[in-house]
Order: structure tokens, then sequence, then C-alpha cells
DNA sequence: GATGGCCTAATTAGGACTTCCGGTGT
DNA sequence: CACACCGGAAGTCCTAATTAGGCCAT
């Protein structure tokens, strides 16, 4: 369906909201914004994250070396552009490859800004075992990207100069963003407080030709596999989806969905996230103590007080979707509503692209299905996006209704998970394809047209057939990604459940393990 | 009358199967 | 020998993107 929303007197948006291979809403806006000029800002687009962050008092203290203050450098961005200065705190952002050790970079701090750092060392600051981001940190755990950004808690965790970032806390490679602050604790400790470790800004990365910053595990983070090739034709027109990353923090720190119930800390959280995400700049956090209650009442006034950049009205279009419609969403390609500008190298590369394009017509179903798991991906660059498609034409997919299937306690005479490697056996195949012939109306559906079906998936990365055994298959995509559980634990989510029936009374909307959503809502 | 913008319908392209079938493996 | 399994080929159904044509204002 589509509905309409009124955010200001300027700017209304058609939602259209579908389903992106089911597991996320994509939800399509089209926006219509009275504004002409669409690509005012433009100048300075894709600006690194977390430049000129604002202070936050209760982050950062006022003991920052004044002449760590006056300098600066193309690679060392400093947040004292606020109005606020007598608050002298501040963010330094320090682009690195994630392998070189600390000691390293303390020195380039040193050389490129001429101050001692003697008796510094670094800290992952106010990050404790116990914090579920610091968990995420973990060197033998993946790291979503987005939770690079290191969320802080009560007390610091030291880190070894001698070592790098890869064997104290971040997996990856390549050069990543650090966001760094010095400061000198009440006991007198000398800090380089390590606030953020995240993937450097595209701009940047295009500016340097170094490689981005790529996780040992599966790549995620956010955004969708925004396709340039498929990017809107209509200069209008915004594609909004679910930052599914953010949505996945959200769903571990036990984030409420609806943002009325945010406290303080999640707001900072969904800044902080913002602030990387929108490339927002002049914020100054000590301006974002409120609730969640009063960020959803927050005027427009009282927005551009906060936010006294915002190009095209983006942060703000961002902020009333969060309100109104209670997600976290993200634009699918911000280039062309920063820049409307292509430029001759982009040209090029599209031409590649659709060069590619061709190629992997060849390849038929297995990459498009991959895309849809894609979407919890963000694509560093165009690398995700090359492999994506125009999404499943609003229709329910075979994997998803098989998934829908395997987490319903009710189908598992008919499916079920085998063991927690993400296999699965059809019990009863011909009763699984009567299901899928009726959920498409295909009366005719028998298991040996399904089964043609799940070969498709073979030359991607979603299903495969588990040799040797008969009506097996295997989820061979990262299912706790996709959908925040492993197979493990949705085969136990679902054997929990049975259990429960067989003692509870029974309750007909709690027949998936999702209760009265099925797979293709969550 | 020429031009450009807007709207709508028709056409085209592409994705995800569906249907059929000959062949292979167990 | 039966049946699961494989993969090519063509077709279907759907949505999205592109193109063409008509209308209207300048």
């Amino acid at each position: 369906g589509t509905k309409r929303l009124h955010l200001d007197s300027e700017s209304s948006v058609d939602i259209e909201v579908g389903s992106f291979g089911g597991f996320m809403m994509d939800k399509r806006i089209k926006l219509e914004n009275n504004s002409e000029d669409e690509t005012e800002g433009s100048s300075g687009l894709m600006r690194t994250g977390c430049d000129e962050l604002g202070d936050d008092p209760g982050i950062m203290l006022g003991s920052t070396p004044p002449e760590v203050m006056a300098s600066s450098s193309s690679d060392l961005v400093f947040n004292n552009e606020t109005e606020n200065s007598d608050d002298d705190a501040c963010i330094l952002i320090h682009h690195m490859d994630i392998k070189e050790p600390l000691a390293n970079l303390k020195k380039a701090l040193e050389e490129t800004h001429s101050i001692n750092l003697d008796g510094y060392e670094f800290y992952l600051q106010d990050t404790t075992l116990d914090d579920p981001g610091f968990q995420c940190l973990c060197p033998t755990d993946p790291v979503p990207q987005e939770l690079l950004a290191i969320e802080l808690a009560s007390e610091s965790f030291w880190l070894e100069n001698h070592k790098n970032l890869v064997e104290q806390c971040v997996q990856g490679c390549g050069t990543v963003q650090v966001n760094l602050e010095l400061k000198v604790a009440e006991d007198g400790t000398k800090k380089i407080n390590i606030i953020d470790v995240l993937k450097p800004s595209d701009s940047y990365l295009l500016a340097t030709g170094n490689p981005a910053f790529s996780p040992d595990v599966p790549e995620e983070t956010s955004q969708t596999p925004m396709s340039e090739e498929e990017g809107p034709s209509d200069k209008n027109l915004i594609r909004w989806v679910v930052d599914n990353n953010f949505k996945a923090s959200q769903h571990r720190l036990k984030i409420p969905e609806d943002p009325m119930k945010w406290d303080v800390p999640h707001v900072r959280h969904w800044l902080l996230w913002a602030v990387r995400q929108f490339n927002l700049t002049g914020i100054n956090l000590a301006d974002w103590k409120i609730s969640g209650a009063m960020l959803c009442n927050l005027t427009l006034d009282d927005f551009k007080a906060r936010v006294p950049y915002d190009p095209a009205d983006i942060f703000w279009t961002h902020l009333e979707l969060l309100r109104r419609c209670k997600f976290v969403a993200v634009m699918q390609n911000p280039k062309e509503v920063i820049t409307n500008e292509t430029s001759p190298k982009e040209k090029e590369n599209e031409t590649d692209k659709n060069i590619m394009r061709g190629r992997e017509k060849k390849t038929k179903t297995s990459v498009k299905t991959a895309v849809i798991m894609d979407q919890n991906s963000t694509p560093t660059n165009s690398g995700w996006a090359l492999r994506s498609g125009s999404g499943n034409n609003g229709q329910v997919q075979l994997w998803q209704f098989l998934l829908d299937l395997l987490t319903d306690k009710n189908h598992r005479e008919v499916i079920q998970w085998l063991g927690a490697e993400g296999e699965f056996k059809l019990m009863n195949p011909e009763r699984v394809a009567y299901l899928w012939g009726l959920r498409k109306n295909k009366p005719s559906m028998n298991y040996e047209k399904l089964s043609r079906a799940l070969r498709y998936y073979y030359d991607g990365d979603m299903i495969a057939k588990v040799h040797g055994k008969r009506f097996v298959y295997k989820f061979v995509c990262d299912l706790k990604q996709l959908l925040g559980y492993s197979a493990f634990e949705l085969n136990r989510l679902v054997i929990e459940a049975e259990m429960r029936a067989q003692n509870a009374a029974h309750d007909p909307l709690q027949h998936s393990i999702f209760g009265n959503r099925n797979i293709s809502q969550l």
C-alpha cells in the first residue's frame, strides 16, 4: 500500500511499503520536495563521517592539550568549529591501516601536530567486557561493521601500544577511520581514547585510493545493496530503506522500536550512528541529551537549532520517518540526492557496471538471490551494489517461504531443521510443494518442480543441496545476519514453541516462533 | 507554429520462478 | 528398475524502467 506523509510545509512523501525479500521492509518513499535546489550543499559532499562532531561533555573531558586544538590537517579533524568554545574537548579523526601498531598511530599524531604524547596510552574508552558493544569487538567474534562504533559505558579498556587494533579489538583489514580523543583522567592517567573505529567515507577512499576496511567476516552493515544502475531516474525520487545494521544493534541493545520509548542513551546511540550515516556536521552531542519522547516532539525549529547543516532536509526526513513510521531508514543512494551529478569517471564506471551486469545475467538466479542476503550489508562501495537486482518483484520467494515453514512449529511434520548448520529436510516433499503451489497459485506444483526452483539457488549463496541425503537442503547464507537467529537458534525456538504448545492451551497466534508475524514481515 | 514540461499508455527489460525433459547417480 | 537429482531450454508472470504520444502552457 501507499501512504502519504506530510512532513512539513514543503515536503511530503509517498511511502510504498513493500517486501524486499520479505525480511527487510523496503519502504520506498517518493519525496516530493518543493525545494527546487536539491543539489544545494553539494559542495563538501561525502564528508568524513564524524567530521566536526559536536562536543559531548559527558564523553570528553576538557583536558585536551591546547596545542592540539590549534592544529589542523586534512587527516585530522577537530570539532572546535562549534560555537561552544567554552568546552574545549574535541574528537580527532585519523585514517590508518587497521593492522598498523597503535604506536605508529601515536607517532603519526605527534608528527602531524607537533605534540608530545609521552605517557599517553590507548584506551577503548569506557568499554567493558560486559558491554554488548565490547563483545562485538572481541577478536573471536564477527564485527558488524556498523558496530565498529564503540559504545561507551563506565570503565576503560586499555590497549597495548605495540599491537594493532586487529590483535586487540577489531577484525578486518584495510584503511579505517579512527576517532580519538585525548584526555587526562582524574587520577592523572593520560588517555588516547579510541571512540570509534569506522569504515572511512567513500570520498576519503576515493581520494586516497586506499582499500576500504573489510571485516574478516562476511561483509555487513547497514544499507541496502543499492544499485548504482537502478538509481532513481526521477531527480525527486528518494528511496529510503530500513537500515538493517541499526536494526540489528537495536535488537541487540534492546532499544525499543518506538522512539517514544527511547531513553537518553538510546537517543545517543542513534545520533552517533546518524552523524556518520548522514555525514552530519556541526552537531553538538550535548544538545541531544534528550529522551525519545522529547526527540519525537522536536519541532522543526528545535531541529534546525540542533542540526545546522542538513542539505535537502535529508536528516529531517529521516527523523520524520523515525517518529511517524518507527523505523530507522537510510537512503539507498545518498550521492544522487546530494550531488545529482555524475562525474565522467563515474560514468565510465557505470559503463563498466553495465558490462558486468551483462555478464551477470548469465549467472541467473543465484546472484539475484545473494543480493537479498546482502540487504544486511553495506556495500563498501559498488562491490555489493553490482550484484544487486531489482528486488523480488514484491512476491514471496521460495527461500522465504521455506523459512516461513521452518519457523512454524505447525509445519515441522512437513519440513524441519536438521542439526545446527542450516540443514533442513523436506519430510513430506509433496506436501511442501503443495503448500508452495498454494502460495503461488500454482495448483500443479509438485516436488519435481519445486526442486528445480531450488536448484537455481545452487549457484548463489542462499541454499545448497546436501549431497547424499534425500530431500535435505541447506541454508548456506548467514541466517544470524539475516534474521538475527542462527539455524541452531531457530531450531531450538521452534522446538521450544512446539513443546510449549503441547503443554499450554492452544494459541492461534503463536504458530510461528515470531508470533503472529511471519518471515516476510520481519 | 515551435518548444518544453507534464502525464499516461505502451513497450521493453529483467527477475524469479514454472514447466518440460533428457540424462546421471544411487 | 525406481526414484532422486541435475541442469538446459523455453515459457509465464510479475514489476520496473524506458519510450512514445498527447495535451497544455509559454
